[in-house]
DNA sequence: CTAATAAATGAATGGCATTCATTTAGTGCT
DNA sequence: AGCACTAAATGAATGCCATTCATTTATTAG
Protein backbone atom coordinates (compact mmCIF):
# COMPACT_ATOMS: atom_id res chain seq x y z
CA UNK A 1 0.00 0.00 0.00
CA UNK A 2 0.84 3.79 -0.26
CA UNK A 3 3.20 4.77 -2.71
CA UNK A 4 5.68 7.19 -1.80
CA UNK A 5 6.20 6.08 1.82
CA UNK A 6 9.89 4.84 1.53
CA UNK A 7 10.74 8.09 -0.19
CA UNK A 8 12.79 9.16 3.00
CA UNK A 9 11.14 12.48 3.14
CA UNK A 10 14.41 14.83 4.68
CA UNK A 11 16.26 13.65 7.20
CA UNK A 12 17.99 17.04 8.03
CA UNK A 13 21.68 15.71 7.93
CA UNK A 14 22.33 13.35 10.71
CA UNK A 15 22.90 9.68 9.71
CA UNK A 16 20.27 8.83 12.63
CA UNK A 17 22.87 6.94 14.70
CA UNK A 18 21.76 4.34 15.59
CA UNK A 19 22.11 1.07 17.99
CA UNK A 20 25.11 3.81 19.71
CA UNK A 21 28.05 1.21 20.36
CA UNK A 22 30.02 3.60 22.46
CA UNK A 23 31.01 6.91 23.38
CA UNK A 24 29.13 9.22 24.23
CA UNK A 25 27.22 12.45 22.04
CA UNK A 26 26.35 11.01 18.52
CA UNK A 27 27.69 14.36 17.11
CA UNK A 28 25.27 16.71 16.66
CA UNK A 29 23.22 19.22 19.01
CA UNK A 30 23.15 18.04 22.42
CA UNK A 31 20.47 17.88 24.86
CA UNK A 32 19.59 17.75 28.46
CA UNK A 33 22.44 18.42 30.45
CA UNK A 34 25.79 19.31 28.61
CA UNK A 35 24.37 23.10 28.28
CA UNK A 36 23.82 23.97 24.71
CA UNK A 37 20.95 23.95 22.56
CA UNK A 38 18.27 21.64 24.14
CA UNK A 39 16.52 19.39 22.21
CA UNK A 40 12.72 20.34 22.38
CA UNK A 41 10.06 18.33 23.79
CA UNK A 42 8.64 15.05 21.74
CA UNK A 43 9.33 11.82 20.08
CA UNK A 44 12.37 12.23 17.96
CA UNK A 45 12.50 10.66 14.45
CA UNK A 46 14.98 8.28 15.30
CA UNK A 47 14.78 6.72 18.79
CA UNK A 48 17.52 7.96 20.70
CA UNK A 49 17.45 5.04 22.92
CA UNK A 50 17.25 1.19 22.94
CA UNK A 51 18.41 -1.43 25.52
CA UNK A 52 22.21 -2.35 23.71
CA UNK A 53 22.95 1.63 24.18
CA UNK A 54 21.92 2.17 27.84
CA UNK A 55 23.83 -1.41 28.31
CA UNK A 56 27.02 0.21 26.67
CA UNK A 57 26.24 4.01 28.24
CA UNK A 58 26.04 1.81 31.82
CA UNK A 59 28.71 -0.28 31.31
CA UNK A 60 31.06 2.95 30.81
CA UNK A 61 29.85 5.03 33.51
CA UNK A 62 30.91 2.46 36.05
CA UNK A 63 34.52 2.00 34.49
CA UNK A 64 34.67 5.57 34.84
CA UNK A 65 33.22 6.48 38.14
CA UNK A 66 32.16 3.21 39.75
CA UNK A 67 28.82 2.08 40.68
CA UNK A 68 28.65 5.01 43.14
CA UNK A 69 28.53 7.31 40.15
CA UNK A 70 25.85 5.59 38.54
CA UNK A 71 23.00 7.03 38.84
CA UNK A 72 19.83 7.74 36.43
CA UNK A 73 20.38 10.96 36.34
CA UNK A 74 24.66 10.03 35.65
CA UNK A 75 23.38 7.65 33.20
CA UNK A 76 20.87 10.11 31.46
CA UNK A 77 23.88 12.54 30.76
CA UNK A 78 25.99 9.90 29.39
CA UNK A 79 23.31 9.39 26.90
CA UNK A 80 22.67 13.21 26.07
CA UNK A 81 18.79 12.84 27.22
CA UNK A 82 16.66 13.86 30.03
CA UNK A 83 16.64 11.23 33.13
CA UNK A 84 12.84 10.62 32.63
CA UNK A 85 13.17 9.10 28.72
CA UNK A 86 15.09 6.11 30.36
CA UNK A 87 11.50 4.95 31.77
CA UNK A 88 10.45 4.66 28.76
CA UNK A 89 13.01 1.40 28.06
CA UNK A 90 13.85 0.15 31.49
CA UNK A 91 11.33 0.01 34.40
CA UNK A 92 13.96 0.44 37.33
CA UNK A 93 17.36 1.18 38.17
CA UNK A 94 17.58 -2.37 39.06
CA UNK A 95 16.33 -2.80 35.22
CA UNK A 96 19.81 -1.20 34.26
CA UNK A 97 21.57 -3.43 36.95
CA UNK A 98 19.79 -6.62 35.56
CA UNK A 99 21.29 -5.25 31.56
CA UNK A 100 24.47 -5.09 32.36
CA UNK A 101 24.98 -8.45 34.26
CA UNK A 102 23.35 -10.28 31.55
CA UNK A 103 26.35 -8.44 29.67
CA UNK A 104 28.85 -9.71 31.79
CA UNK A 105 28.07 -13.30 32.28
CA UNK A 106 28.16 -13.28 28.31
CA UNK A 107 32.18 -12.50 28.76
CA UNK A 108 32.29 -15.76 31.37
CA UNK A 109 34.41 -18.24 29.50
CA UNK A 110 32.88 -21.66 28.83
CA UNK A 111 34.62 -22.56 25.70
CA UNK A 112 36.19 -25.63 27.73
CA UNK A 113 33.21 -27.51 28.61
CA UNK A 114 33.27 -28.57 24.88
CA UNK A 115 36.76 -29.61 24.71
CA UNK A 116 38.74 -30.03 28.04
CA UNK A 117 38.47 -32.64 31.01
CA UNK A 118 35.46 -31.75 33.02
CA UNK A 119 38.30 -30.53 36.19
CA UNK A 120 40.00 -28.22 33.57
CA UNK A 121 37.06 -26.75 32.40
CA UNK A 122 35.20 -25.90 35.58
CA UNK A 123 38.53 -24.63 36.34
CA UNK A 124 38.76 -22.05 33.61
CA UNK A 125 34.85 -21.51 33.99
CA UNK A 126 35.49 -20.46 37.42
CA UNK A 127 38.17 -18.55 37.78
CA UNK A 128 36.99 -16.38 34.74
CA UNK A 129 33.33 -15.67 36.38
CA UNK A 130 35.29 -15.00 39.59
CA UNK A 131 37.80 -12.46 37.50
CA UNK A 132 34.30 -10.79 35.95
CA UNK A 133 32.78 -10.76 38.70
CA UNK A 134 34.97 -8.82 41.17
CA UNK A 135 34.72 -5.87 39.81
CA UNK A 136 31.26 -5.94 40.01
CA UNK A 137 30.57 -7.19 43.32
CA UNK A 138 27.82 -4.38 43.37
CA UNK A 139 25.37 -6.56 40.95
CA UNK A 140 25.83 -9.68 43.45
CA UNK A 141 23.05 -9.21 45.15
CA UNK A 142 21.32 -8.58 42.21
CA UNK A 143 22.25 -11.63 40.57
CA UNK A 144 21.35 -14.28 43.75
CA UNK A 145 18.21 -13.58 43.66
CA UNK A 146 17.54 -13.19 39.78
CA UNK A 147 14.83 -15.52 38.27
CA UNK A 148 16.96 -16.59 34.98
CA UNK A 149 14.00 -15.80 32.91
CA UNK A 150 15.24 -12.51 32.97
CA UNK A 151 18.45 -12.81 31.49
CA UNK A 152 18.71 -14.66 28.32
CA UNK A 153 22.82 -14.54 28.65
CA UNK A 154 23.18 -16.56 31.56
CA UNK A 155 20.56 -19.05 30.86
CA UNK A 156 22.87 -19.63 27.79
CA UNK A 157 25.61 -19.89 30.64
CA UNK A 158 23.83 -22.79 32.42
CA UNK A 159 22.69 -24.66 29.67
CA UNK A 160 26.39 -24.70 28.40
CA UNK A 161 27.90 -25.86 31.70
CA UNK A 162 25.26 -28.30 32.46
CA UNK A 163 25.84 -30.06 29.25
CA UNK A 164 29.49 -30.10 30.51
CA UNK A 165 28.31 -31.50 33.72
CA UNK A 166 25.95 -34.33 32.16
CA UNK A 167 28.83 -35.26 29.54
CA UNK A 168 31.53 -35.89 32.39
CA UNK A 169 29.16 -38.58 34.06
CA UNK A 170 27.32 -36.22 36.75
CA UNK A 171 23.89 -37.77 38.02
CA UNK A 172 21.43 -35.69 36.16
CA UNK A 173 20.14 -34.80 40.00
CA UNK A 174 22.75 -33.29 41.72
CA UNK A 175 23.61 -31.37 38.64
CA UNK A 176 22.15 -28.17 39.93
CA UNK A 177 23.22 -28.50 43.19
CA UNK A 178 26.99 -28.72 42.08
CA UNK A 179 26.86 -25.63 39.82
CA UNK A 180 24.75 -23.67 42.84
CA UNK A 181 27.97 -24.94 45.39
CA UNK A 182 30.57 -23.82 43.03
CA UNK A 183 28.80 -20.28 41.94
CA UNK A 184 28.31 -19.36 45.90
CA UNK A 185 31.71 -19.92 46.04
CA UNK A 186 32.66 -18.22 43.27
CA UNK A 187 30.47 -15.21 45.01
CA UNK A 188 31.64 -15.18 47.75
CA UNK A 189 35.94 -15.18 46.43
CA UNK A 190 34.56 -12.27 44.51
CA UNK A 191 33.86 -10.20 47.28
CA UNK A 192 37.22 -11.26 48.87
CA UNK A 193 39.72 -9.97 45.87
CA UNK A 194 38.21 -6.39 46.80
CA UNK A 195 38.83 -6.47 50.01
CA UNK A 196 41.69 -4.26 51.44
CA UNK A 197 45.55 -5.67 51.84
CA UNK A 198 45.44 -5.25 55.79
CA UNK A 199 41.77 -6.39 56.06
CA UNK A 200 42.91 -8.95 58.89
CA UNK A 201 45.57 -6.66 60.39
CA UNK A 202 44.32 -7.42 64.66
CA UNK A 203 45.67 -3.82 65.49
CA UNK A 204 45.39 -3.20 69.50
CA UNK A 205 44.13 -6.62 70.05
CA UNK A 206 46.62 -8.39 68.88
CA UNK A 207 47.79 -10.01 72.12
CA UNK A 208 44.12 -11.13 72.83
CA UNK A 209 44.42 -13.22 69.16
CA UNK A 210 47.46 -15.04 69.40
CA UNK A 211 46.49 -17.95 67.03
CA UNK A 212 44.89 -15.78 64.70
CA UNK A 213 47.78 -13.26 64.69
CA UNK A 214 50.20 -15.54 64.03
CA UNK A 215 48.46 -17.08 61.51
CA UNK A 216 47.40 -13.94 59.46
CA UNK A 217 51.64 -13.66 59.57
CA UNK A 218 52.80 -16.38 58.24
CA UNK A 219 50.38 -16.60 55.64
CA UNK A 220 51.52 -13.18 54.43
CA UNK A 221 55.32 -14.47 54.71
CA UNK A 222 56.11 -15.55 51.01
CA UNK A 223 53.15 -13.20 49.15
CA UNK A 224 53.42 -10.16 47.14
CA UNK A 225 53.66 -12.68 44.07
CA UNK A 226 50.26 -13.82 44.38
CA UNK A 227 46.93 -11.69 46.08
CA UNK A 228 45.70 -13.51 48.86
CA UNK A 229 42.71 -13.89 47.68
CA UNK A 230 43.84 -15.75 44.32
CA UNK A 231 45.84 -18.10 47.18
CA UNK A 232 42.41 -19.02 48.92
CA UNK A 233 40.39 -18.98 45.62
CA UNK A 234 42.76 -21.24 44.41
CA UNK A 235 42.67 -23.91 47.77
CA UNK A 236 38.58 -23.73 47.62
CA UNK A 237 38.27 -24.41 44.18
CA UNK A 238 40.57 -26.89 43.83
CA UNK A 239 38.76 -28.57 47.35
CA UNK A 240 35.71 -28.08 45.68
CA UNK A 241 36.87 -29.81 42.09
CA UNK A 242 38.07 -33.19 43.62
CA UNK A 243 34.93 -33.45 45.87
CA UNK A 244 32.41 -32.78 43.46
CA UNK A 245 34.71 -34.60 40.84
CA UNK A 246 34.07 -37.99 43.30
CA UNK A 247 30.11 -37.83 42.21
CA UNK A 248 30.75 -38.44 38.58
CA UNK A 249 30.01 -42.06 37.05
CA UNK A 250 33.10 -43.06 35.26
CA UNK A 251 31.12 -42.10 32.14
CA UNK A 252 32.31 -39.91 28.72
CA UNK A 253 32.78 -42.66 26.31
CA UNK B 1 27.31 34.13 87.58
CA UNK B 2 23.80 32.57 89.18
CA UNK B 3 23.58 31.21 92.70
CA UNK B 4 21.42 28.32 93.02
CA UNK B 5 23.01 26.03 89.91
CA UNK B 6 23.89 22.95 91.95
CA UNK B 7 20.20 22.62 93.45
CA UNK B 8 18.80 19.90 90.77
CA UNK B 9 15.98 22.54 90.14
CA UNK B 10 12.85 20.08 89.31
CA UNK B 11 13.30 16.79 87.21
CA UNK B 12 9.99 15.69 87.08
CA UNK B 13 10.15 11.80 88.26
CA UNK B 14 11.57 9.60 85.77
CA UNK B 15 14.65 7.74 87.15
CA UNK B 16 16.96 8.51 83.76
CA UNK B 17 16.49 4.94 82.60
CA UNK B 18 20.25 3.60 81.45
CA UNK B 19 21.67 1.52 78.67
CA UNK B 20 17.72 1.11 77.16
CA UNK B 21 18.64 -2.76 77.01
CA UNK B 22 14.83 -3.29 74.34
CA UNK B 23 11.90 -2.46 73.65
CA UNK B 24 11.46 1.28 72.95
CA UNK B 25 10.21 4.58 74.82
CA UNK B 26 11.74 4.66 78.21
CA UNK B 27 8.69 5.57 79.86
CA UNK B 28 8.33 9.14 80.27
CA UNK B 29 7.25 12.07 78.04
CA UNK B 30 8.57 11.45 74.68
CA UNK B 31 10.05 13.29 72.39
CA UNK B 32 11.38 14.03 68.52
CA UNK B 33 8.54 11.94 66.44
CA UNK B 34 5.77 10.17 68.18
CA UNK B 35 3.59 13.37 68.65
CA UNK B 36 3.51 14.48 71.92
CA UNK B 37 5.90 17.04 74.28
CA UNK B 38 8.65 17.53 72.72
CA UNK B 39 12.03 17.07 74.49
CA UNK B 40 13.42 20.12 74.27
CA UNK B 41 16.53 21.32 72.65
CA UNK B 42 20.01 20.82 74.34
CA UNK B 43 21.66 17.94 76.28
CA UNK B 44 19.75 16.10 78.64
CA UNK B 45 20.97 14.98 82.30
CA UNK B 46 21.31 11.17 81.30
CA UNK B 47 22.36 10.17 77.96
CA UNK B 48 19.42 9.00 75.69
CA UNK B 49 21.74 7.19 73.06
CA UNK B 50 25.14 4.82 73.29
CA UNK B 51 26.47 2.42 71.02
CA UNK B 52 24.46 -0.65 72.86
CA UNK B 53 20.92 0.80 72.76
CA UNK B 54 21.52 1.67 69.17
CA UNK B 55 22.44 -1.91 67.91
CA UNK B 56 19.53 -3.46 69.79
CA UNK B 57 17.06 -0.58 68.34
CA UNK B 58 18.70 -1.11 64.73
CA UNK B 59 17.90 -4.79 64.92
CA UNK B 60 14.49 -4.87 65.98
CA UNK B 61 14.24 -2.39 63.25
CA UNK B 62 15.81 -4.53 60.66
CA UNK B 63 13.37 -7.52 62.36
CA UNK B 64 10.02 -5.79 61.89
CA UNK B 65 10.46 -3.83 58.60
CA UNK B 66 13.59 -5.43 56.84
CA UNK B 67 16.89 -3.82 55.54
CA UNK B 68 14.77 -1.20 53.21
CA UNK B 69 12.95 -0.14 56.66
CA UNK B 70 16.24 0.37 58.47
CA UNK B 71 16.93 4.41 57.80
CA UNK B 72 18.63 6.67 60.04
CA UNK B 73 15.25 8.65 60.52
CA UNK B 74 13.36 5.16 61.27
CA UNK B 75 16.12 4.47 63.94
CA UNK B 76 15.91 7.95 65.27
CA UNK B 77 12.05 7.24 65.71
CA UNK B 78 12.64 4.35 67.48
CA UNK B 79 15.14 5.77 69.80
CA UNK B 80 12.80 8.53 70.52
CA UNK B 81 15.49 10.81 69.48
CA UNK B 82 16.23 13.61 66.68
CA UNK B 83 17.76 12.08 63.46
CA UNK B 84 20.45 14.11 64.09
CA UNK B 85 21.57 12.81 67.77
CA UNK B 86 22.80 9.29 66.39
CA UNK B 87 25.92 11.47 64.45
CA UNK B 88 27.07 12.11 68.03
CA UNK B 89 27.64 8.35 68.38
CA UNK B 90 27.90 6.89 65.34
CA UNK B 91 29.81 8.75 61.83
CA UNK B 92 27.93 7.69 59.25
CA UNK B 93 24.96 4.61 58.94
CA UNK B 94 27.82 2.38 58.05
CA UNK B 95 28.76 2.00 61.13
CA UNK B 96 25.42 1.10 62.29
CA UNK B 97 25.34 -1.53 59.98
CA UNK B 98 28.83 -2.72 61.39
CA UNK B 99 27.70 -2.34 64.97
CA UNK B 100 25.34 -4.81 64.08
CA UNK B 101 27.59 -6.95 61.90
CA UNK B 102 29.61 -7.63 64.91
CA UNK B 103 26.66 -8.21 67.32
CA UNK B 104 25.40 -11.03 64.94
CA UNK B 105 28.98 -12.58 64.53
CA UNK B 106 28.48 -13.13 68.58
CA UNK B 107 25.94 -15.52 67.64
CA UNK B 108 27.69 -18.11 65.28
CA UNK B 109 28.23 -21.18 67.04
CA UNK B 110 32.23 -21.70 67.36
CA UNK B 111 31.65 -23.94 70.82
CA UNK B 112 32.29 -27.22 68.54
CA UNK B 113 36.36 -25.92 68.06
CA UNK B 114 36.85 -26.51 71.87
CA UNK B 115 35.23 -30.42 71.96
CA UNK B 116 34.39 -32.15 68.49
CA UNK B 117 36.65 -33.15 65.38
CA UNK B 118 38.06 -30.60 63.28
CA UNK B 119 35.45 -31.79 60.34
CA UNK B 120 32.44 -31.62 63.05
CA UNK B 121 33.55 -28.57 64.43
CA UNK B 122 33.58 -26.51 60.87
CA UNK B 123 30.78 -27.88 59.52
CA UNK B 124 28.26 -26.69 62.56
CA UNK B 125 30.11 -23.11 62.57
CA UNK B 126 29.58 -23.30 58.77
CA UNK B 127 26.29 -24.09 59.07
CA UNK B 128 25.78 -21.39 62.04
CA UNK B 129 27.37 -19.05 60.35
CA UNK B 130 25.63 -19.16 56.98
CA UNK B 131 22.46 -19.54 58.70
CA UNK B 132 22.69 -16.12 61.15
CA UNK B 133 24.11 -13.88 57.76
CA UNK B 134 21.14 -16.01 55.62
CA UNK B 135 18.53 -13.45 57.10
CA UNK B 136 21.09 -10.51 56.83
CA UNK B 137 22.24 -11.06 53.24
CA UNK B 138 22.82 -6.71 53.06
CA UNK B 139 25.73 -6.93 55.47
CA UNK B 140 27.37 -9.22 53.71
CA UNK B 141 28.84 -6.51 51.36
CA UNK B 142 30.45 -4.23 54.45
CA UNK B 143 31.31 -7.52 56.41
CA UNK B 144 33.65 -8.16 53.11
CA UNK B 145 35.90 -5.30 52.81
CA UNK B 146 35.62 -4.85 56.96
CA UNK B 147 38.94 -4.78 58.56
CA UNK B 148 38.90 -7.05 61.45
CA UNK B 149 40.05 -4.53 64.03
CA UNK B 150 36.72 -2.80 64.11
CA UNK B 151 34.76 -5.44 65.12
CA UNK B 152 35.91 -7.23 67.86
CA UNK B 153 33.27 -9.76 68.39
CA UNK B 154 34.40 -10.96 64.72
CA UNK B 155 37.94 -11.01 65.83
CA UNK B 156 36.93 -13.06 68.49
CA UNK B 157 35.82 -15.72 66.19
CA UNK B 158 38.42 -15.45 63.87
CA UNK B 159 40.98 -16.61 66.90
CA UNK B 160 38.53 -19.60 68.42
CA UNK B 161 38.61 -20.86 64.66
CA UNK B 162 42.18 -20.46 64.03
CA UNK B 163 43.15 -22.29 67.02
CA UNK B 164 40.72 -25.13 66.25
CA UNK B 165 42.58 -25.57 62.93
CA UNK B 166 46.19 -25.20 64.68
CA UNK B 167 45.03 -27.91 66.86
CA UNK B 168 43.62 -30.00 64.20
CA UNK B 169 47.07 -30.11 62.52
CA UNK B 170 46.91 -27.92 60.00
CA UNK B 171 50.29 -26.11 58.44
CA UNK B 172 50.09 -22.61 59.88
CA UNK B 173 50.32 -20.64 56.66
CA UNK B 174 47.29 -22.48 55.08
CA UNK B 175 44.94 -21.63 58.11
CA UNK B 176 44.19 -17.85 56.85
CA UNK B 177 43.30 -18.76 53.24
CA UNK B 178 41.73 -22.51 54.16
CA UNK B 179 39.25 -20.22 56.75
CA UNK B 180 38.84 -17.36 53.85
CA UNK B 181 37.71 -20.04 51.11
CA UNK B 182 35.47 -21.62 53.78
CA UNK B 183 34.16 -17.79 54.32
CA UNK B 184 33.45 -17.07 50.82
CA UNK B 185 31.32 -20.27 50.35
CA UNK B 186 29.29 -19.79 52.99
CA UNK B 187 28.73 -15.87 52.06
CA UNK B 188 27.85 -16.84 48.80
CA UNK B 189 25.47 -19.54 50.13
CA UNK B 190 24.02 -17.33 52.62
CA UNK B 191 22.43 -15.05 49.43
CA UNK B 192 21.29 -18.47 48.07
CA UNK B 193 19.12 -18.55 50.51
CA UNK B 194 16.87 -15.63 49.97
CA UNK B 195 16.60 -16.87 46.19
CA UNK B 196 12.86 -17.24 45.34
CA UNK B 197 11.99 -20.93 44.93
CA UNK B 198 11.36 -20.86 40.68
CA UNK B 199 14.29 -18.90 40.42
CA UNK B 200 15.76 -21.73 37.78
CA UNK B 201 12.46 -21.43 35.91
CA UNK B 202 14.02 -20.90 32.52
CA UNK B 203 10.45 -20.56 31.29
CA UNK B 204 10.01 -19.23 27.31
CA UNK B 205 13.16 -20.23 26.84
CA UNK B 206 13.09 -24.29 27.91
CA UNK B 207 13.10 -25.46 24.60
CA UNK B 208 16.60 -24.00 23.80
CA UNK B 209 18.27 -25.04 27.18
CA UNK B 210 17.13 -28.76 27.28
CA UNK B 211 20.10 -30.00 29.40
CA UNK B 212 19.40 -27.42 31.81
CA UNK B 213 16.00 -27.43 31.99
CA UNK B 214 15.89 -30.93 32.19
CA UNK B 215 19.24 -30.90 35.56
CA UNK B 216 16.37 -28.27 37.06
CA UNK B 217 13.30 -30.48 36.78
CA UNK B 218 15.46 -33.54 38.36
CA UNK B 219 16.80 -31.82 40.99
CA UNK B 220 13.03 -30.75 42.16
CA UNK B 221 11.75 -34.35 42.09
CA UNK B 222 12.27 -35.21 45.75
CA UNK B 223 11.96 -31.80 46.87
CA UNK B 224 9.88 -30.32 49.14
CA UNK B 225 11.67 -32.00 52.24
CA UNK B 226 14.74 -29.83 52.01
CA UNK B 227 14.96 -26.84 50.40
CA UNK B 228 17.25 -26.11 47.24
CA UNK B 229 20.37 -23.63 49.22
CA UNK B 230 20.89 -26.44 51.93
CA UNK B 231 20.71 -29.57 49.53
CA UNK B 232 23.49 -26.92 47.33
CA UNK B 233 25.36 -26.09 50.90
CA UNK B 234 25.55 -29.60 52.56
CA UNK B 235 27.49 -30.89 48.82
CA UNK B 236 29.71 -27.60 48.86
CA UNK B 237 30.73 -28.04 52.14
CA UNK B 238 31.17 -31.89 52.31
CA UNK B 239 33.43 -31.34 49.28
CA UNK B 240 35.30 -28.44 51.09
CA UNK B 241 36.17 -29.90 54.38
CA UNK B 242 36.83 -33.17 52.98
CA UNK B 243 39.18 -31.11 50.17
CA UNK B 244 40.86 -28.76 52.82
CA UNK B 245 41.14 -31.63 55.03
CA UNK B 246 43.62 -33.15 53.56
CA UNK B 247 46.13 -30.21 53.99
CA UNK B 248 46.49 -31.24 57.90
CA UNK B 249 49.21 -33.46 58.96
CA UNK B 250 48.55 -36.34 61.56
CA UNK B 251 48.84 -34.13 64.51
CA UNK B 252 46.61 -33.44 67.60
CA UNK B 253 47.80 -35.86 70.28
C1' DC C 1 34.33 29.71 88.31
C1' DT C 2 35.10 29.03 83.97
C1' DA C 3 36.38 26.99 79.67
C1' DA C 4 35.89 22.93 77.14
C1' DT C 5 33.36 19.16 75.84
C1' DA C 6 29.28 16.12 75.23
C1' DA C 7 24.70 15.35 73.75
C1' DA C 8 20.58 16.79 72.41
C1' DT C 9 17.17 19.69 68.88
C1' DG C 10 15.67 21.61 64.60
C1' DA C 11 16.37 23.47 60.32
C1' DA C 12 18.68 23.16 56.20
C1' DT C 13 21.14 20.79 52.04
C1' DG C 14 21.88 18.19 48.15
C1' DG C 15 21.30 13.86 45.91
C1' DC C 16 18.53 10.30 44.57
C1' DA C 17 14.87 7.32 41.99
C1' DT C 18 10.66 7.81 40.27
C1' DT C 19 6.13 9.92 38.46
C1' DC C 20 3.25 12.81 35.79
C1' DA C 21 1.55 16.10 32.51
C1' DT C 22 2.74 17.56 28.10
C1' DT C 23 4.55 17.53 23.43
C1' DT C 24 5.69 15.47 19.19
C1' DA C 25 6.19 11.63 15.84
C1' DG C 26 5.18 7.33 13.86
C1' DT C 27 1.69 3.26 13.08
C1' DG C 28 -2.40 0.77 12.11
C1' DC C 29 -7.23 0.75 10.80
C1' DT C 30 -11.05 1.90 8.09
C1' DA D 1 -6.62 10.17 3.84
C1' DG D 2 -7.84 10.71 8.14
C1' DC D 3 -7.88 9.46 12.83
C1' DA D 4 -7.09 7.10 17.09
C1' DC D 5 -3.42 4.92 19.47
C1' DT D 6 0.92 4.24 20.92
C1' DA D 7 5.93 5.31 21.48
C1' DA D 8 9.46 8.35 22.94
C1' DA D 9 11.04 12.45 24.27
C1' DT D 10 11.07 16.91 27.83
C1' DG D 11 10.62 19.26 32.13
C1' DA D 12 8.73 19.98 36.41
C1' DA D 13 7.47 18.04 40.50
C1' DT D 14 7.59 14.55 44.67
C1' DG D 15 9.19 12.34 48.52
C1' DC D 16 12.80 10.01 50.76
C1' DC D 17 17.31 9.83 52.55
C1' DA D 18 21.91 10.60 54.75
C1' DT D 19 24.34 14.11 56.47
C1' DT D 20 25.70 18.90 58.27
C1' DC D 21 25.36 22.95 60.96
C1' DA D 22 24.00 26.39 64.23
C1' DT D 23 22.10 26.44 68.64
C1' DT D 24 20.90 25.03 73.30
C1' DT D 25 21.74 22.82 77.55
C1' DA D 26 24.35 19.95 80.85
C1' DT D 27 28.39 17.89 82.62
C1' DT D 28 33.32 17.78 83.48
C1' DA D 29 38.28 19.32 83.95
C1' DG D 30 41.51 22.63 85.42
Amino acid sequence: MLETTRERPVMPAVPAVQGRSAGAAAGNGDAAGTGTSRRRAGRPSAALLDKAGITTAALELINRKGYDGLTMAGLAKELDVAPSALYNHVASKRDVLLLVEDHLTSLVDVSDFSAAPWEDAVRSWAWSYRNVFAEHTPLIPVIAVLPVTDAPQTLAMYETVSKGFLDAGFPQERIVSSIVALESFIFGSAYDVTAPEDIFDSGSMAESTPHFTAAVRSASSGRALVRPADVAFELGLEALISGLGALRAAKKQ
